[in-house]
DNA sequence: CGCTAACCGAGACGGTACGTCCCGTCTTTAC
DNA sequence: GTAAAGACGGGACGTACCGTCTCGGTTAGCG
């Protein structure tokens, strides 16, 4: 496994084949041309991988970077803040990354197999509950209105991924604090500028 | 167009088509599969349709019923009762129905398929704008609290979306009281069990 | 099978299939170059036979055909001359046909495959009983002298065999009168050039 | 060349060559499988010899042990004994030996491979030789009817072969003294029981 | 009520990708 | 320092569908 020849296979295979879900979409996902993107025999690639689903399912862990470390714990209303630095994170992942190119072919590979499945929900769930202990320390604060944490952590991010996948618009971060305060939001607000 | 064998067929066509994407998915489906489910020879199916792609999106279009008409307009708060019934439905119909079962293949074929992508952008669309329109007019009426009426649609929609697409736990139609309260209410709220 | 074109495929596959045989051999045999020589896709190739093997045993039946008719009986010792044309007929198609060209990969196939094996063995036995049954004849009319017919035949149609088999030195026809005094004849001989 | 773990690789290598020409034809003939049944690293194979044929090759040389020793002069007739045993060590090698499960295999790679054609041709010569020089010392002694030694050779040798290789039944020793009295034999013979 | 036109199934055709196996070459590691 | 392990690019295997096509057979509905 440490053998260079088999890192540099690997880590070419993995990328090409992420290239060729955003190109190509799940169901005309072909490990011919993954190989061919990735400049290698496509023996080599089967000598790694199975079949295509064992492909993929690895391609994707490649993705598994969580949104960021918490914060530079800002002046004022700081569970705001980082729910507004949250949700710019996920619409700008839903817009440009690896991430949104590939997630309607996820979306749909979930749906066939369980691994992708598992591994969907997981990264859903990680980015959900790391919302849902902001908006619930925003809402002991009194930072937000009185409500279900959870019920508002899906109408926050449901709002962002339903753009992507159902509209051909997906959210700019500019929307986010008009967002953050409809669902969170009670009386007159100001959120900063935080980060980019 | 009238003649009865090209109707039967087409409509068992159709029908096994939709059978086939909700149980191969669209990475999987396959034409020689949906010929034998309708019982049909393969080239009566490709005199029908060209290729997969057209035959798909004629079929979705099978499943364009629209959410149902208006109301039997109850008595207080009207609009309060409208979109938990607009949103119990699409929770129904992400749950249960063939358009739950094709959601993440369609996602994906929307992707790259220009036809599919319109017919599920206007899908979408369609459903909104009857959502934003009751949400303004209770905004107007001072039932819901104010706010961007079709940010707050993307939230109430969003949220359903995502609990389908994304956890592996849909909305439950008991769950939709909650969802409309976090996102439109601000004061007390009770709403009935109007509706099925 | 009456569709024209699968007579033409079949035709033209089951020609390039002896070269095939002829050209690389039953190791080398390759499926990929038998469609290409043909001028037909792989899978025409495919739907028709299922393997090599039984593509191999289809084109060897072709090469069935049975070394002639009896004779036009001539003059004199007439058993004498039959045996040379036989052995004569036998020598030539070891030395030119396709059977010679696709003999050695025959033989080694057969101890493999029993399909070729049968076929291996049919068409030799064939052979060998018109020959017997000619020795017996001369036998019996006082032609060659007295012995068994089938160790003579085996001697025989062995010597013609093994020439090309075994060395590099092919029995030439004008060999053959000289190979059936050896074997059959006892007292003076002087058999004409009966035949081609 | 002297190291000894070379000559142990080597000939558990040569040995294992010939059970896998034997067990598997030179068609199916296998590289990985030699090595395995060595119970040797690829690599080590191909250090040894370059590719198959001259595997092969090399593992044929160790078959070729001669017939025998001339023979232990018995009393009348040495000739006719000393054809008989000959035939005899060929029948008995056609049937039960290496050499005999190699021979289609050897056929046919002699087709295709100059180096083993040459094997199989020397090896036959060699055989041959003994056998014409054996058969003209007999005509001269007046043991055998007259003729021309080689092609008297040619069918006897030929017989043995053309039963193995063309027919399913090879020829058993007893059947040998009836051969040898149809093709050298002109009056009243009673061979004895030379040898086992 | 019989004819013609369409629609039908069956399935051949050339392709392309699959996942498997083995080739002969090569690099790396461990004894 | 040699041998085992095994990665590498390549190419054929036999399978499954693709989308196109050619076939007869049947079934409509018009004349």
């Amino acid at each position: 496994m440490t053998d260079p020849r088999v890192l540099r296979s690997r880590g070419a295979l993995l990328e090409a084949a992420l290239d060729e879900l955003a190109a190509a979409g799940y169901a005309a996902f072909s490990m011919e041309s993954v190989a061919a993107r990735a400049g290698v025999g496509r023996s080599t690639l089967y000598r790694h991988w199975n079949d295509r689903l064992q492909l993929i399912a690895d391609a994707l862990e490649t993705l598994n970077v969580q949104p960021g470390p918490p914060d530079d714990a800002p002046a004022q209303e700081p569970e705001w803040g980082h729910v507004e630095k949250l949700l710019r994170h996920l619409a700008r992942a839903l817009t440009d990354s690896a991430v949104s190119r590939c997630l309607p072919a996820l979306v749909h590979a979930a749906e066939q197999d369980a691994g992708v499945r598992e591994f969907l929900q997981g990264y859903s769930l990680r980015r959900r509950q790391a919302l849902v202990s902001v908006i619930a320390d925003g809402i002991a604060r009194g930072e937000f209105r009185s409500g279900d944490p959870e019920t508002m952590a899906d109408a926050l991010s449901g709002a962002v991924f339903y753009r992507r996948l159902m509209t051909g618009l997906p959210v700019a971060p500019g929307e986010v604090p008009g967002l953050v305060a409809a669902v969170l939001g009670d009386r007159m607000r100001r959120p900063d500028r935080g980060e980019t």
